[in-house]
RNA sequence: GUGGGAUUAGCUCAGUUGGUUAGAGCACUGGUUUGUGGUGCCGGGGGUCACGGGUUCGAGCCCCGCAUCCCACCCCA
């Protein structure tokens, strides 16, 4: 037997397609909410872009890519994430040459190359939206407070973390700082950290090393040392979120995995589903588009993780919906189908093709979910009517077949 | 990439110190004497015991290998 490849999942049990779709409804009706239309990038784009976007020093791209030499010779690359395509495709369509604001959303798969677990596969999918072209720090909060809503929507309980970490005033001078303190204490490092002290010296301060992340506790802080326009911006992100009601923990350990951030970096994490808690990410990243060969454009973006939500999620009731057809007799069928396809045009129905007695096909109805269930016999064919049964309401008639 | 656990019916799992024809619940399906479901009763189908070797008179059970899944590390959504 042919099996899916390790750590590349199907979604096709009821309830699991169900909660996927109800996700994807629920958050997209939400960023429309607030402005943000849907994007499609494609999955497959040059390994240069999300080397350079993502950037050299992270897991992602130095051991997690899907990356292969295609047909025509070139380095692809599966993405690994969804923003870099969407900068890529905000530049190359010249969006960033308008003065504009733009607001986009999508959602799809993603792939990194990983040992799975719970809450991380090779595959798997995001939900994203990205902001251009807004300095403001309101945007920011707008974010946040959009993951709030869908969470919210979505029955989720969360908390939120919050860091700043820096703009080029004062990110460069913090990390010479940073560097300075790693230095003195270089002998106290553990290996990782040793290596991040050169390749990214900020993230050590997330090391999981719990000597490392001791001797952290006395080092220099990021919010300490922050410029006074990112200090203002942080201040009045926090203050709207308190006139928002929306609880947040300051992390100054707070690193994102990804190169590109600046200023504003959140995550929201789920207590409740084990070791790979985080269920949303983002933050701003003010210098990403012109990295990318575009005109210097402020962003802000999330990403929200699927899969890690989908046992979190707490579904509507469904309610029963639509019809089931079926006929008592063989030579009924002929007739039941017509019927049925017309009915089709205005409402969900099942037809079955098999002649059963009435009970098996009310059980049917029943377990299809169907509102009613219509059934098609001899009396029926002879009257030209159609017996119904409310499922719900537990009423039956007999009604002409036109009038379905 | 590194550890630990698991793998028996579609699903969740029993299966004794190695011993006849491998079980249960759920699900599916048929019937239950007049054309009435979600909830009664009776029946039925469905397993190369993950895969490959080994030990043994005999292996679902013991040994080795391998694959996959799960959990954790690393990292991240």
């Amino acid at each position: 037997m042919i099996r899916s490849l390790r750590g590349m999942n199907d979604t096709l049990e009821p309830e699991e397609s169900q909660r996927f779709s109800y996700f994807i409804e629920t958050a997209s009706r939400i960023a429309r909410n607030y402005g943000f239309r849907f994007i499609e990038t494609p999955q497959l784009e040059e390994t240069a872009l999300f080397k350079r976007a993502v950037g050299e020093s992270s897991d992602i791209v130095g051991k997690e890519m899907y990356q292969f030499i295609d047909k025509g010779e070139n380095s692809v690359c599966l993405r690994p994430e969804g923003t870099a395509g969407v900068v890529r495709a905000f530049i190359q369509n010249k969006y960033d040459r308008q003065e504009q604001t733009q607001r986009f959303f999508y959602h799809g798969t993603m792939f990194r190359y990983e040992r799975p677990q719970k809450g991380r596969l090779r595959q798997f999918h995001q939900f994203g939206c990205e902001s251009f072209g807004e300095v403001s720090v309101l945007e920011d909060l707008s974010m946040i407070l959009m993951v709030r809503n869908i969470f919210d929507a979505l029955g989720i309980a969360f908390t939120l973390k919050l860091n700043s970490l820096g703009d080029q005033n004062c990110m460069p001078s913090y990390r010479e700082k940073l560097v300075g303190f790693l230095d003195a204490h270089e002998a106290q490092l553990c290996e990782d950290c040793q290596r991040r002290k050169t390749t990214n010296p900020i993230r050590v301060l997330d090391c999981k090393n719990a000597a490392c992340q001791a001797l952290y506790a006395t080092a220099p802080k990021l919010m300490q040392n922050l410029c006074r326009s990112c200090e203002s911006d942080f201040n009045t992100l926090t203050a709207h979120l308190d006139v928002q009601g929306v609880a947040y923990e300051i992390d100054t350990h707070l690193v994102r995995g990804l190169d590109y951030y600046s200023k504003t970096a959140f995550e929201f994490v789920s207590t409740e589903i084990g070791a790979q808690s985080s269920i949303a990410g983002g933050g701003r990243y003010d210098r990403l588009v012109e990295f990318l060969d575009g005109r210097p454009t402020p962003a802000v973006g999330f990403a929200i993780g699927i899969e890690r939500l989908m046992e979190l999620i707490k579904m509507p009731e469904l309610e029963r919906e639509g019809y089931y057809f079926g006929a008592l007799d063989e030579h009924a069928i002929s007739k039941l189908y017509i019927l049925g396809m017309n009915k089709r045009r205005s409402a969900k129905v099942m037809i079955e093709y098999n002649a059963r007695n009435l009970k098996a096909h009310l059980k049917a109805a029943d377990k299809a979910n169907a509102r009613f269930c219509a059934i098609l016999g001899e009396n029926e064919l002879s009257s030209g009517t159609i017996w119904l049964k409310d499922l719900v309401e537990k009423t039956e008639s007999e009604i002409a077949q036109e009038a379905l």
